[in-house]
DNA sequence: GCATGTCAAGTTGTG
DNA sequence: CACAACTTGACATGC
């Protein structure tokens, strides 16, 4: 009998939309919908709910195809879902039957296929706020996500800590507390990233491990807010965490739009720099999402200048 | 058609 | 103190 060693896998992200490929999602503002009256609202909803998982379904298809791993899903896929006024219920679409029988789709097209689903929660939430009403927002919001990802088989939601509100223990005891807040479903898949302002992976690696929350390690940030952690550092502590939960390790990389060192290297490059791209990760089993505005021209030229392609 | 301002939501840092 | 940045474009309006 052989013995090997299990060969390293890294699979690569696309995030939520594309640069050429002509997939697209539909969008309504709430302004728009406020001018119609209910039906009109759910049928316009309807509508573009529809479409949106016909182009989900076409960007797997797209990623199975060109080698991507994984697929950030963008937070409005359902627009305006828990908002407070045209707000809905998946049950109040015309088309809902339709819609739940491609989100089943879409969900063993993942499974055949062994594509990760992620989501990434927008800025305005904010689990550690001492403010209940931003609280009970971001509940609301964790909630919608938490529905598709059991709907479409999505494995992770993740999510930033947010404000630091001038002393980041303090926010992250908050944030502890309203976990508790939480349903199972959404639970179960929270992740914690590290972030380019206040929340460091050194911050956040001892409330993770505390937690069992496992931790998304964004490089990027990282080299725009050191905390003493060598990139080697940081990268095993999250690959342990990950692994000590029985889940693949999830990782974030960008390359700065403007260099390293004409101002801030905080905006995103078109494309992926191979330089940036850390060497230790080569050895992963891991999820690399590639945060770049080149979108799937960037996670299929990065693949291809590391030799993995 | 095409250009332009707007879009629910929070927080931080910059000019 | 106003405003851009953040995972970011797409929509709605007016010419």
């Amino acid at each position: 009998m052989t013995v090997r060693k299990k060969a390293a896998k890294l699979r690569f992200g696309l995030c939520c939309i594309f640069r050429k490929e002509p997939i697209r999602f539909r969008q309504v503002t709430a302004r728009t919908l406020r001018q119609l009256s209910r039906t009109a609202q759910l049928a316009r909803l309807s509508g573009i709910c529809l479409h949106n998982v016909l182009s989900l379904r076409q960007a797997l298809e797209f990623a199975a195809d060109h080698g991507i791993g994984a697929f950030r899903i963008l937070s409005p896929l359902f627009p305006r879902f828990t908002h407070p006024e045209v707000g809905y219920r998946l049950e109040e679409l015309p088309d809902r039957d339709i819609i739940a029988a491609l989100c089943a789709e879409v969900r063993s097209f993942r499974t055949n296929h062994d594509l990760r689903l992620s989501f990434h929660p927008d800025q305005f939430n904010v689990l550690a706020s001492p403010r209940p009403e931003v609280v009970k927002n971001t509940i609301g919001e964790l909630c919608y996500q938490g529905m598709l990802a059991e709907l479409l088989g999505a494995e992770v939601i993740n999510l930033h800590v947010g404000g630091a509100y001038g002393n980041k223990e303090e926010a992250l005891v908050r944030l502890a507390a309203n976990l508790e807040g939480l349903p199972g479903e959404v639970l179960k898949r929270l992740t914690l990233e590290n972030d380019d302002h206040s929340f460091t992976p050194a911050d956040l690696l001892p409330v993770c491990e505390k937690l069992s929350i496992p931790m998304v390690y964004d490089v990027h940030h990282h080299r725009c807010l050191p905390d003493g952690l060598s990139i080697e550092e940081a990268t095993g502590r999250t690959a342990a965490l990950w692994r000590k939960l029985g889940r693949e390790s999830y990782f974030h990389i960008s390359s700065p739009k403007n260099g390293w060192l004409d101002g801030s290297p905080k905006p995103h490059a078109d494309y992926i720099d191979p330089e940036d791209f850390p060497s230790g990760w080569l050895g992963l089993n891991a999820t690399i999402d590639v945060e770049a505005k080149a979108k799937e021209l960037a996670v299929i030229g990065l693949r291809q200048d590391l030799g993995l392609a």
